[in-house]
DNA sequence: TTTTCGCATGAAAACGGTTACAGAGCGATG
DNA sequence: CATCGCTCTGTAACCGTTTTCATGCGAAAA
């Protein structure tokens, strides 16, 4: 059946001066053919490998182009053992975040000479694992963000020597570099803002409870707060789940609670932004009676009423960075490079804390030393046009 | 020197029981001698082609696990000539828009047993040209979208014989079915709604003079205001280029002229929502003393101030619907169905131009046949929730 | 003239799978 | 006992390239 197909597509053609109509193969043999050549001159002139003559070249061209002859880069990749080729490998190309991490991995990709392969929505760690093996032979190496699954799971499901690189992995296990944003010091940093501007009673809106980068936003936070001398019971948890709805509900959760929290950090934007609405909804005043603060600084958080402070983490760049990284990898030039890196980030200070209309943004964090505490940027007010 | 690498990669590993360290092929023969089996009855078991004796399944299986073997897609889509890949070819991954398409294609690809390779940021025809061949023999057929590149130069450097689908290409000339948002309709649609409100001094914000989606936008404003009566020279047209503050500009210039208009469609959001900004920028009240609406609505049109009147066309689903045809094309099953289709589409009923708080959808616009001009939706009024 | 190059080209061996075909083993049937 | 048929497995051809090695040929060197 798959072997009916293949004869179907061949594209069928006669032979030239002699007259035999067989073997009608339809790659480069049959441009070979028609220029009266062998295949290895014909692979000479589509790839430059070797001086050919100019006469020969030409004739050589034009069946090219007649034929609309285009090399199959599956046999030419088994040969070469190079497939020009990244694989991608996320849980979704899902809204602001993920599409901008492929297109910074896409951005750099395409400049390295690289094609892309994505693969997204796969839930569990069977399926992530049928994914990377399916990636064997296509791809020269992968970039993998699989905020689920253990690091030792995900080293053992790589194809052998396949070179990787993780994206928001878990610190340790994994033998593979990684690359992180500084979910901690982020959170950290935020937090220490606004307990800065006097707030005591805070409330925290997690993310789901598998998440990695949550747990780490968490830990963040409750640094800011231990180092300012609160008590962690003091601080009201709220259980979320990314999604804005879930923002919407803890927004509400948070109204009814006697000793009302006057400030709430979101472990995301969108929770955020659905808190936001819930607190106008029921009058509350922002940031006078709950400031609010999220995670990610997605387009809409500048826009959202009143604007929202958030940290911002150049998600962009860290698709670049991670091909960067993968393309070192894969030339072998990898192992004087550190195994884990960690992208700064900056505060964006906005109305829903700072209860005015202007917008100030601290400079970059330096990336932190893997597991030293960040101490909270200095935020040095810019102000800045838009 | 790519044969150097290709040996650093094989699974270096002696021989088994037999002593002999000889060839280490790394494969599926490396599997297979460790099993003690040969390469073609790996091959079943990976694959479940036929029928293996329980026994000997197992200790493949065993094989595999231990030396982390995973089939060469490379090789393997060699000899079937399947590549259970697509290929798409985007001008960009850039925003809302283009990440909409990838992931209705990637959601679509997925389930139908696809993989998906993306290649985006081509601007000219050439590269587009040089992407399209880098393709072949890597994927199984190509969703392309070319804006810029007319129908026949985009046929003519398809590989041949390889199955595609265009995405929002001009309607003649092509070979390959095409799919194609509702563009005309819908600004045909808009433009009406706005000459109903009672509009008379219409303003259009075009786009991109190259852009094939701005012209049909363009030219369906023109079809709205010829069948409501109004001049063609009684439309202000000023040019824009798509981006947010292009559309900052036109808003000032709009402010500028001395009949004032009425009312202004942008080809796109982003334009409107730029001259959204400078109307009230300058105290211009909204809807009032200009009514302002856009094309796409993209995730913060509802945000923006006031929430803004826009045409919804199902992004996602133009991604889904052109991977299920390109899969129908890969499978021989494309030749009965239509060669174009057009999207239907919605109008989203805002602030902006009703000026009112709460909005309205028309009911999904039906495909309109190729070349019929669509009469306007009838508006019904349900209220949505939110 | 013969030898020695260098250049342009061709023949054939890989690459790592899949699969048509043949064959071995073995119980059932005539 | 010979034959058949069934199940399982192995051998080898093939997919479309790249690349090594050999070769023919004309010019330069001896």
């Amino acid at each position: 059946m798959a072997r009916d197909e293949r004869r179907a597509r061949g594209t069928r053609s006669a032979g030239r001066t002699s007259g035999e109509a067989g073997a009608p193969t339809g790659g480069i043999r049959e441009v070979a053919r028609a220029a009266g050549v062998s295949v290895a001159t014909v692979s000479r002139v589509v790839n430059g490998t070797a001086v050919v003559r100019d006469e020969t070249k030409r004739r050589v061209e034009t069946e090219i182009a007649r034929l609309r002859y285009a090399p199959h880069a599956a046999a030419r990749s088994l040969i070469t053992n190079r497939t020009s080729t990244v694989g991608v490998v996320l849980p979704d190309i899902w809204g602001e975040y993920f599409s901008e991490v492929i297109r910074g991995i896409d951005l750099a990709a395409r400049q390295a000479g690289y094609h892309v392969l994505v693969s997204s929505s796969h839930s569990d760690a069977a399926e992530t694992r049928d994914v990377l093996r399916a990636m064997n032979g296509r791809v020269d190496g992968v970039v993998v963000m699989a905020p689920h699954a253990s690091p030792r799971a995900l080293s053992s499901a790589m194809p052998a020597g396949l070179p990787s690189v993780f994206l928001n992995s878990a610190p340790g296990g994994a033998d593979a570099p990684s690359l992180s944003v500084d979910n901690r010091g982020g959170a950290r940093a935020m937090v220490a803002h606004l307990l800065a501007l006097g707030h005591r009673r805070l409330a925290l809106l997690n993310g789901p409870g598998s998440n990695r980068d949550a747990a780490e936003r968490r830990r963040g936070a409750f640094d800011a707060a231990r180092a300012a001398g609160l008590a962690a019971e003091s601080v009201l948890e709220i259980q979320g789940d990314f999604a804005e709805e879930s923002g919407r509900v803890a927004g509400e959760e948070l109204l009814r609670r006697s000793p009302r929290p006057t400030a709430l950090f979101a472990a995301n934007d969108s929770m955020a932004i659905g808190a936001l609405y819930a607190l106008r909804r029921a009058r509350a005043a922002i940031p006078a009676d709950v400031a609010v603060a999220g995670f990610d600084d997605v387009p809409i958080a500048r826009f959202a009423s009143p604007p929202l402070s958030t940290v911002r983490h150049d998600i962009r760049s860290l698709g670049e960075r991670a091909l960067a990284r993968l393309v070192a990898e894969i030339d072998g030039r990898g192992d004087g490079l550190p195994a884990r890196e960690v992208l700064p980030f900056h505060l964006v200070l906005r109305y829903s804390t700072e209860g005015i209309d202007t917008e100030t943004t601290t400079e970059p964090s330096r990336p932190p030393r893997a597991g030293a505490p960040t101490p909270e940027p200095t935020t040095d007010r810019r102000r800045k046009a838009r």
